[in-house]
DNA sequence: CGGCTAGTTGAAGACACTCAACGAGCGTGG
DNA sequence: CCACGCTCGTTGAGTGTCTTCAACTAGCCG
């Protein structure tokens, strides 16, 4: 199926189911439509490429129709911290000032939409739709400042895996639901999970082993990771 | 001065000089006029008290005219992060929820305009003020998970104290200028600096004692810290 | 003066980091 | 087909940074 073959209104809407493999457990369900098709358009990438670079001019923001994005900042001596994950729905590219203040990089193949800054600004309905991402993406920073300055490793990684797991850990989060096995799909290597939480690879690795080992996950593969229990790993996470 | 003495106008623009006070660093040069005054009402709080509770119903947007507040967020066995430093002209009592996410306190004596939360949505200026503010937060959320994820604890208190440093230190920051020597007012406890930085508040009392007796700084009372060398102390930031 | 809060400093310990070796998986090429 | 190199992940041992616990000081206010 070509993308020319749908109507411009099925290209930009979010796919209404989750995708499981690269929603991030971040999809929202239901979808919307793009406000204005004048002043977008699409563009795709493949697995980890670049988007966008920390310093390049601020001219575009970016609509993710499909697919995962990490947003990534470094400091002169290549510490590197992943300030964000993001899915279908989620908007990019926001800053202050004339110039990205971050790098944004692929996790699996991307389908977005790119607006013109300017005319963000001009066109309320686009405005009010990231207005609210915008505001849902501040909620997520704050807690994630909690993980990064006061839970312990353990609780970092298990926060983590519960974030991946749909409809749970993120500012959303239903709640216990019958399901209390999930399986999700891990699609970033130790070290950048470890650049999203802080920590090094090996401590990363040390809090899998420990969390395989006293039974709340199991993998064979490292990307695919089955929650044995998700109720008893959510009150790993710290936050109840 | 009462404030019923001066006009709807005067009230409704952020002084315009730096308050050295109780800027935080954060106060921008210049004013705004409130867009809309009758979505709005006008509210003051004494130092130390609470503007917004976590999980408070969240039905007003704050924008601050004077005063310095802080927002947190607390996890259930009591550990503390705060979040974001904010001073003239910054919004808070933004979510993606029908509840607050944080706590916001002064720091200060503050005057805030309070509007309905529906009614920014609905007026295009206040929208425009509101993103426009949400993606200088968003960039300074940025910065600030790098610092968490990635900074030693010096480096994180020098990263704290430049922000302080008006027209440095910030996302907006201006470079070395002729003063390289700076007076800046610190009006946060150990305590909650060490919560903003991720660390203990010994460990933020020991790198001050550090800073100062290599001639970073020197201070008397513990909350009026002259910088003896900005442009040195810029270095230990790390971002340098 | 005594009691309180806030900050400093020291000693000991814990947690995460560093360094290093090893193993699994995968593509390439002989 | 297997050897080879490469990347990615795991695991162990030792180290270091920050935390914890505790004592002590300075300032403030009754």
């Amino acid at each position: 199926m070509s993308l020319d073959s749908r109507s411009d209104f099925d290209r930009d809407r979010v796919p209404p189911k989750h995708d499981a493999s690269w929603t991030l457990g971040f999809s929202r369900e239901g979808s919307f439509a793009e406000p204005d098709a004048k002043a977008s358009r699409h563009q795709e990438f493949d697995t980890r490429s670049m988007v966008i670079d920390e310093g390049d001019e601020a001219r575009s923001i970016y609509l993710i129709i499909e697919g995962a994005v990490m947003l990534s900042k470094l400091l002169p001596d290549g510490r590197r911290q992943i300030i964000e994950l993001l899915g279908p729905g989620d908007v990019f590219g926001i800053t202050s000032t004339a110039v990205h203040d971050v790098c944004a990089e692929t996790l699996s193949p991307v389908r977005v939409v790119v607006y013109d800054r300017r005319k963000v600004d001009e066109t309320p309905a686009l405005q009010q739709l990231v207005s609210e991402r915008m505001r849902a993406q501040i909620c997520h920073l704050h807690d994630h400042a909690v993980l990064l300055g006061r839970k312990s490793a353990l609780e970092r990684v298990a926060t983590f895996l519960m974030r991946l797991v749909p409809g749970r850990g993120g500012v959303d989060c239903l709640g216990p639901g019958k399901a209390n096995t999930a399986h999700v799909r891990v699609p970033l290597t130790r070290q950048e999970i470890a650049d999203y939480l802080g920590l090094t690879l090996e401590t990363v690795s040390r809090a899998f082993s420990q969390l395989k080992r006293e039974g709340f996950l199991s993998y064979g593969r490292n990307d695919e990771v089955t929650i044995t229990n998700v109720c008893r790993l959510c009150h790993v996470t710290g936050a109840h």
